[in-house]
DNA sequence: AATGAATGAGGGTTCATTCAT
DNA sequence: AATGAATGAACCCTCATTCAT
């Protein structure tokens, strides 16, 4: 029911579009490169009109960080509560395809901006460890321990499994806005296919195999690809 | 031999003071926010000095990132070389170590640099690609390249499992120098313990299976820990 | 005869109402800092709303200190004009109320306002010079002038008498807004004391001694204060 | 035996020169409405070399009221200490003398960037009380004690005596950098006469009379008024 | 070779003023 | 009449770089 003026609706649509313009040219350019003013431009205001959204520079890269990462971790938890399955399937048909829509979002490039700039704000060090890294880990943690409970795992240590699992990920993200944006590089992996072929590369490290000559379930997509085998 | 006055010590010793304090406080404080001047003072000169080395900060950035990585590029291709076993224990025994080293070591902070400055450096993803990438990449590809050939690795496809070997260590070096270097946030893993462990997952999912009731080869060290199994 | 409504009544008042908002603030803060938005809310408007009765900042600076003025000097020299007693007695009983009630308004305030800002404005320096300082003068010029002519003062120079008058009497005006205003600096001196001693003070200088024998009288206030003496 | 070079006498010379700069520019124009640049340019140097030497606007501002102002009450009361004249003697050679001096020098502008400022300064507020009003009062205090003590001068109130002897001094000063300014405005005294004018008027009120033939004639006005005595 | 005083372009931020609603 | 979102000129301050000593 919203009244709604153009001014209004006008008034409503700017943090979101501040922050998907400070959000493309703060991983584009970094942080520091690039220019309040430049933010506003891309939104489509004026520099002062920046400053009425947000405090400053910095507060707008903190909420940055904060609402774009805040929503896409709300989605993937909503996703794994509302499945049961086996551990393999549920990594194959929640994880994977959480990954490979963040991969193609511009939210991405959170994580660069993560790295790149935590040392300078406790405030997103809190917020990261607490909101993202913490029930992040507890998700995937989740699933294994229940895997494992159920005799479909090993029995691994599971933090470790964890990062072995979703450090790669990150990692995607991490060359997407940095080597993989530079035209020059092409590291001769296609991340989409990475994604998947790095769940069962470890999933084959994680389950329990059936001793005997059962025929080697060996369960792992065609993977056609130049370095196809066999 | 050199006959060098302490004078001529020092001069010869300059270039690498330079870059060690701007390597420390590049990772530390991020490119734009450290100064040229806390980076000569760092290295116990003054301003001027700096430039009677280095033609600008960014000739300065991009020395740190080629001279530092260079040498442990090389180091690791040298001890591969050297090594003719099975593949798993070339892993173990070459690749745990060199990872291991480089975490401990002020370089492991290089990865954070080129992630946050690679995009506004040709030059650096030039160098990183052709001088890091390509030669690390060839490097373990080869190791499980001839696992495959001789039968103790399954075929897969290489390239993907290379990167799930090896982007998580890369992860553990970003970490180090940012949410790890925040106070706040404990992970909760051990670095060097995930190291191995990650690498003994991988190859869990690598090796070939003794298919039948054979002695488990299971090989996989002790673990300790909280979580250990069986 | 206002049959105003309600808003009509506001809508009259708006301009006084913005003044006396906006010579608080610039006495407070100075004009330089103080916002124009700060005086439109103090004044329970919005900015919009301040230009609708005022130009910009500076003409409502220049109304402030014109209407807040003008008001006083034509009371004070309406009153003096009603009085026709003795030179000592005028200055006494029109003089002192009259500084003594401005130093309790917040029109005393005007007098730091036009320290601080007439060298940027012409308007005020004429205005004020005409309005104030040239009126004012003249005023108790005249009545120095008709006390010399009854015999009442000695023939001092008036112009120099009716500024040892009057002088401090503006200082005492200007340190209440400013260092009176501090907290920190109690001077020691009770204004509305001050007033009158500084008049008695001044008289002495002025009247004429009746030559002979006459009792001394030795008359003055009872002079509590840590140095009264004999 | 400053070793002086070219570079290093500018140097030393270089604070001294911005104050002289920032009092004129600050006086003149108002601390806000002065720029930072326009302090630098008229003390011949950039605008980043005001900067080496000051740390903000502001810290510039606190020491042009510290450092003038300083200087100058230090030579006020070394005069005073020197000469143990009669009270009226003493005033007239060396109060007299110091307030011209004043008047004539820069210095006096300081007293209006004290009106102007001391309310955002708590620093200036503070240092103004302490080490000028304090002392200066104390100062003048310590004369007119010694002419009561000696019976030069009547007993009077000598905080009051004090105040109606230097405030107008003070809006002299205020006088030459505000309205006197203006060139519109000729208030028709010429300072240095009303300073002595005012001096002697004040003198004249001051003084024990010779009671002509008799007892000193002493006649102060029955001043009614709530305080009225008997 | 080394120093550090000086420079000035650059960018974050504020706020008087406008004007569509 | 009143509002308050938007604008953009203005200004403080930083810091990479130069160069006289």
């Amino acid at each position: 029911m919203t009244t709604a003026t153009p001014r209004q609706r006008r008034k409503d649509a700017r943090p979101a579009e501040l922050l998907d313009a400070a959000l493309a040219l703060f991983v584009e350019k970094g942080f520091a490169r690039t220019r309040a003013e430049e933010v506003a431009a891309r939104a489509g205001v004026s520099k002062g009109t920046l400053y009425l959204y947000y405090a400053s520079k910095e507060e707008l890269l903190k909420a940055v960080i904060r609402e774009r990462l805040s929503a896409e971790i709300a989605a993937g938890a909503g996703q794994f509560e509302r499945f049961a399955g086996p551990a393999a399937e549920l990594l194959r048909e929640v994880l994977i395809p959480w990954w490979e829509r963040l991969l193609d979002s511009e939210v991405s490039g959170v994580f660069k901006l993560v790295i790149t700039e935590v040392r300078h704000f406790p405030d997103i060090a809190d917020f990261y460890a607490r909101e993202v890294v913490e029930p992040g880990t507890r998700l995937v943690a989740r699933i294994l321990e229940r895997g494992i409970a159920r005799g479909e795992l090993r029995p691994v240590d599971v933090p470790t499994a964890v990062h072995s699992l979703v450090l790669p990920m990150i990692m995607l993200c991490l060359h997407k806005h940095t080597l993989g944006a530079c035209g020059a590089a092409p590291v001769g992996i296609d991340p989409r296919r990475f994604i998947r072929d790095h769940v069962e590369l470890t999933l084959q490290g994680l389950v329990v195999r059936e001793p005997a000559g059962a025929h080697a379930t060996q369960r792992r997509p065609p993977a056609r690809g130049r370095k196809a085998l066999r």
